[in-house]
DNA sequence: AACTGTGAAAACTTTCACAGCC
DNA sequence: GGCTGTGAAAGTTTTCACAGTT
């Protein structure tokens, strides 16, 4: 076993997860490729083979068994434990995130928040107490946060980021409109709102229209 | 021209846009592909085969002319002039965004915003009046909205969708966490905080093995 | 008949490597 | 010497198409 599987992969596995517990709440027992690929973008066959690449799930014939292949999908993304998250930065977005119930729902708790303005740190925001940023290796060993999010302004994200790694995060996700490279062994993502929009910006300019979605 | 030009690539260009911005202010006068290549996560063969896509830029020997490439780039990038957004949702995601002042920084002014909240109608959210969802397709069109962002609860997002395509919005970005599939040629891309840190999960869960076996 | 699982083919993207220019 | 522009090669991802199973 042990293949690489993709970034894209991974993306269109966690879209069928999203199907596969709205089916299950709805009572489905079986659901095809087909199905699966119509409602999340893919084509029947990219369903087929990604999952294919963990195993053979499906019944010939039949389908997927949905409640089976939810466990299975999370299980390969990890999401059967909750993840602790800390959060740096408790600007607008930042205090959009910690407000935002799905994240806890679908798996990852916020346990953890820091910000370096005098009048932020000791509140408490959305249940979670804001601490000084310079006790962030501190906090994050005792509260034992796993996976971070940085939502510093640019100029503090690589810094916080270097930070985050030295006391033993395992994950990154970046807010800040700055590219972060991994940081050792820590991989990180970064999600950049202007990004996405100048890439429609570019279809609208002009740029081939017939292969975005 | 007129080469298809893939996602990935229109990325780069983004965040060689923003480095180039960076380097302007600086007052840098050249910049070579391996430079660009070092703090945007690319090669420098990437780099220079993106750019040779559009054109020659360059200069042999010395590198791209930081002020000529950065306009090159915006024009691409359909940048030069400010997009009108509309905001369709004002919770915490929608407020977060309205409040985001690299928005309009950096080309995307909001004009207009919807909300369905009977207190939130009517109030004046960072300059932006909040107006009722029902008059969306008469503000989209009075404010001449180019650009819908779409923050609302994911049962409401596709069928706001319809009605913003209807409306004459050229493009779509949906921060809802829900597949919306281009809307008859209105294309649309999402935005999913959770399937980024699902994405990590994954990689700590173990998909990462990156050559073991 | 319906649908999965999967090799093989096709399409696409990235990297290489070097001619040409400053 | 340093650097771009670019065909060709390598690598990766998607699609095809069909044997096999219920």
């Amino acid at each position: 076993m042990s293949v690489r599987i993709s970034d894209s992969t991974v993306r269109r596995l966690s879209l069928y997860l999203r199907m596969l517990r709205d089916l299950r709440r709805q009572g489905a027992e079986l659901v095809s490729s087909r199905e699966l690929a119509e409602r999340t973008g893919a084509t029947s066959a990219q369903v087929r083979k990604d999952l294919s690449l963990f195993g053979s799930f499906g019944k010939r014939g039949r389908g997927y068994a949905v409640g089976d292949l939810t466990t299975t999908l999370e299980d390969i993304l990890g999401l059967s434990h909750t993840w602790r998250v800390g959060l740096v930065g408790v600007g607008k977005i930042g205090a959009a995130l910690l407000g935002y119930r799905d994240l806890a729902r679908r798996g990852f708790e916020v346990v953890a928040a820091f910000d370096v303005e005098p009048d932020k740190i000791g509140r408490e925001m959305f249940g979670v107490r804001v601490a000084p940023l310079a006790d962030l290796a501190r906090v994050v060993r005792e509260e034992r946060v796993e996976i971070a999010i940085v939502a510093t302004p640019p100029e503090a994200a690589a810094d916080v980021a270097e930070r985050l790694a030295a006391a033993g995060v395992g994950a990154i996700l970046n807010f800040a409109p700055t590219e972060i490279h991994r940081v050792g062994d820590v991989p990180v993502r970064t999600v950049d709102v202007v990004l996405e929009l100048e890439g429609l910006s570019y279809l609208l300019a002009g740029g081939r229209r017939d292969d975005v979605d």
